[in-house]
RNA sequence: CGCGGGGUGGAGCAGCCCGGUAGCUCGUCAGGCUCAUAACCUGAAGGUCGUCAGUUCAAAUCUGGCCCCCGCAC
């Protein structure tokens, strides 16, 4: 069993440490992004890995940055063997990285070279890729560049969400990254450096960008909504008898357009077809703001879409 | 005390401003029509209007506290 230190914030890292203390891997010291104003009434909240790590009675440390030596000094008199980072959010100086006795091990949302950087797994949806994957990686100074350990391929679904995506790769993810640290462990582990070609970057998700955009193609207006659902929400205006609301709309099927003649964003029928540049898409889960999620059929019960009427 | 929306039969909403019979769309159940149907017709069941207190002859509606849900911002 190996002695480590484990590094993570959001719910993603949370299955991976998990799995690593059930493995009877010794987890010296948990580091965390630090308790910040946040959510309604800017309440101060610990990140889930925190949440978790307290549950656990671990010890938590959640410095603003790794790079005052007494910081680096602390992390280094831990000695550990290796130190896991899934999704912490800070970005690893050298002495940090050079510290733990076999290195910094990170478990990465995509197949990389593809999508190095913040949000791998809405960006290979939003880009409508059919696969991506989950890898273990050696970590280097460069961003998401190091050489791979063990990778797993996911397969993207034609209704996959972010939320279903994200699940679905942290429950693989966790077992492979407890494979990974089980065979650098022993010295078994070989890692092959990333492909110099198909490099991307996955940048973090801007709230400006989820608005949907009628006028492109069906397909990336599907993937745009499925991508951003249920977070940050690919949203549109409804006008209302009270004035224009936003609404999100969490989940689509692409569909055909009787009407080519049809304007971007008009309602081809009274069940929420909405015409796109190409091709149209059919809301079936939205949300207006103040409200819960509903299935379309709900939602229309009491905010009628007449056939005609344009989305904004 | 960051800004804002909301809690009304099982679901989604209207009614609240200008207190006085519980409304709409759907679902459920029963019956009818039909070759047939998620279609249509008829009927029925189902609600202490989030909660506590106040004002009033009378509160879903006005006033105050509390609980819960949600959008923005972060």
């Amino acid at each position: 069993m190996a002695k480590l230190i484990f590094m993570g914030s959001p719910d993603f890292a949370v299955p991976a440490l998990a799995e690593l203390v059930a493995h009877g891997h010794e987890i010296v010291r948990v580091y965390s992004q630090p308790p910040r104003p946040a959510g309604r009434g800017q309440a101060e909240r610990k990140t889930a890995v925190h949440q978790f790590a307290d549950k656990l009675g671990l010890h938590v440390e959640t410095p603003i940055s790794l790079k005052k030596p007494q910081t680096v000094a602390a992390f280094a008199d831990l000695q550990v063997d290796l130190a896991v980072v899934v999704a912490y959010g800070l970005l690893l100086p050298k002495p940090i990285l050079d510290a733990p006795r076999l290195g910094c091990l990170n478990l990465h949302g995509s197949l990389l070279p593809r999508w190095r950087g913040a949000a791998p797994i809405q960006r290979a949806l939003m880009a409508g890729d059919s696969m991506t994957g989950v890898q273990a990686m050696m970590m280097e100074e460069g961003l998401d560049t190091g050489p791979i350990v063990l990778s797993e391929t996911v397969p993207i679904l034609p209704d996959d969400t972010a939320q279903t995506l994200h699940d679905r790769m942290a429950g693989v993810g966790a077992p492979l990254l407890a494979r990974a640290v089980a065979a650098l462990e022993r010295g078994m582990a070989d890692p092959q450096p990333q492909s110099a070609e198909g490099v991307t970057y996955a940048a973090k998700i801007e709230p400006a960008e989820a608005k949907i955009d009628w006028t492109q193609p069906a397909r990336i207006v599907d993937c745009h909504i499925r991508g951003l659902s249920p977070f940050p929400g690919a949203w549109f205006h409804l006008d209302t008898d009270k004035g224009p609301v936003r609404v999100k709309a969490l989940m689509c099927q692409p569909a055909h357009n009787p009407r080519a003649a049809a304007r971007a964003g008009e309602a081809l029928d009274d069940r929420l077809l909405i015409a796109c540049g190409e091709g149209a898409v059919r809301l079936t889960k939205v949300q207006r703001e103040g409200k819960s999620a509903m299935a379309a059929d709900d939602f229309l019960r009491g905010n009628p879409v007449a056939t005609g009427q344009r989305l904004g």
